[in-house]
DNA sequence: GTCTATAGGCAGATAGAC
DNA sequence: GTCTATCTGCCTATAGAC
């Protein structure tokens, strides 16, 4: 076993999932090919298929990794940011982050094709946005007990509404490819909780 | 010419027109084929193309009377309704009724899907926007200056805000299968303004 | 791990008969 | 308007050599 002080450099299936996670955020899970990948990879399509099975063992791996990745932002918040605000201002920031390069949130742009796409890649979207609502729902809840928040209705309407407000922003914003409609209704959103 | 005293039953484009509208709803546009809309036809795919050239008219075509559709029900919103607050309501209740059996407003699945799609139908979609943003601008403004609304921030920013909110709040609560998720982020959306 | 070769299916589209 | 027949292209996937 080779010892490896410096960060180990992505390998092919790494390097193939950031292909893929870019042409599905662009593009959707069905609008893009094997062919696709192994183009921008240098590499044939029957190579692919050892690394993932199928496409729909890659879509799966490419929710999990972007779940992963998303989460772990969450708690790099959560312990960095006291204050209710600044937690629902960093978390708008991730989405802003997302939305680079006319990217969509990949779970939100599988959930426009939520009906076409196989079980286990349906279960891992809700799952993203069902750990999203929780956190939002702790932020909340916090914000609320100490008064630095103005909620009015639950905090569960009040998440759901945030994450649904992020998500279209994003939607309607890309077709007119200027992240500023996005940063305005971020404003918008996030004002109306500290006025 | 035949006198036809009954009101004309839909031809066979419309009837396409129809089924293709439902199906780009629930799976996006290029997750039908012409196959797909010739079996519920009951033609070939061949006579498919006679009322339709190809793919891209057909699409193109969906978003028109979509659009079409959409525009006359805010026409009759404008007329039925004097409130600024009821224009709202019955506005939100317009993308309730599209979330019938699970579909998504047909212009926020051709966002999503907005890189593939041919240039006529990228225009057609972001013209939809455009006309919901101009129609909730003015409805806002009415509002604004009889203060029925309490709006802060830009008329423009809000209604961006208010179609963001309601497009994502649709995307979302699809995989949930249920309206509850939808209901609920109208309300505290609509809510949020009343105040 | 990556290749060549190839299978099998489905896509959108066209020609021409009726 | 609708049909049969057919084309071409792309897709996912597999077998088997290296």
């Amino acid at each position: 076993m080779p010892v490896t002080p410096t960060k180990k450099e992505p390998g092919t299936a790494e390097r193939c999932l950031d292909i893929a996670e870019r042409l599905v955020q662009l593009r959707g899970f069905n609008n893009f090919s094997y062919a696709d990948i192994a183009r921008e990879l240098g590499i044939t399509t029957a190579s692919l298929h050892y690394h993932f099975p199928g496409k729909a063992e890659l879509g799966h791996a490419l929710i999990a990794r972007y779940t992963e990745r998303f989460l772990a932002a969450l708690g790099y918040i959560e312990h960095e940011q006291s204050d209710a605000n600044a937690k629902l201002e960093a978390y708008a920031g991730l989405y802003a982050d997302v939305l680079r390069d006319q990217r969509m949130c990949l779970c939100g742009i599988l959930a426009a094709e939520y009906q076409t796409l196989p079980e286990p890649m349906r279960a891992a979207v809700t799952h993203f946005f069902d750990e999203n609502q929780k956190w939002l729902v702790a932020v909340l809840t916090q914000g609320q007990a100490d008064h630095t928040l103005r909620i009015t209705g639950s905090t569960d309407e009040l998440a759901h509404t945030i994450i649904s407000t992020l998500e279209g922003a994003m939607l309607v914003a890309r077709p007119y490819g200027e992240p500023a409609i996005f940063n305005s209704t971020t404003r918008h959103l996030l004002g109306s909780l500290t006025n």
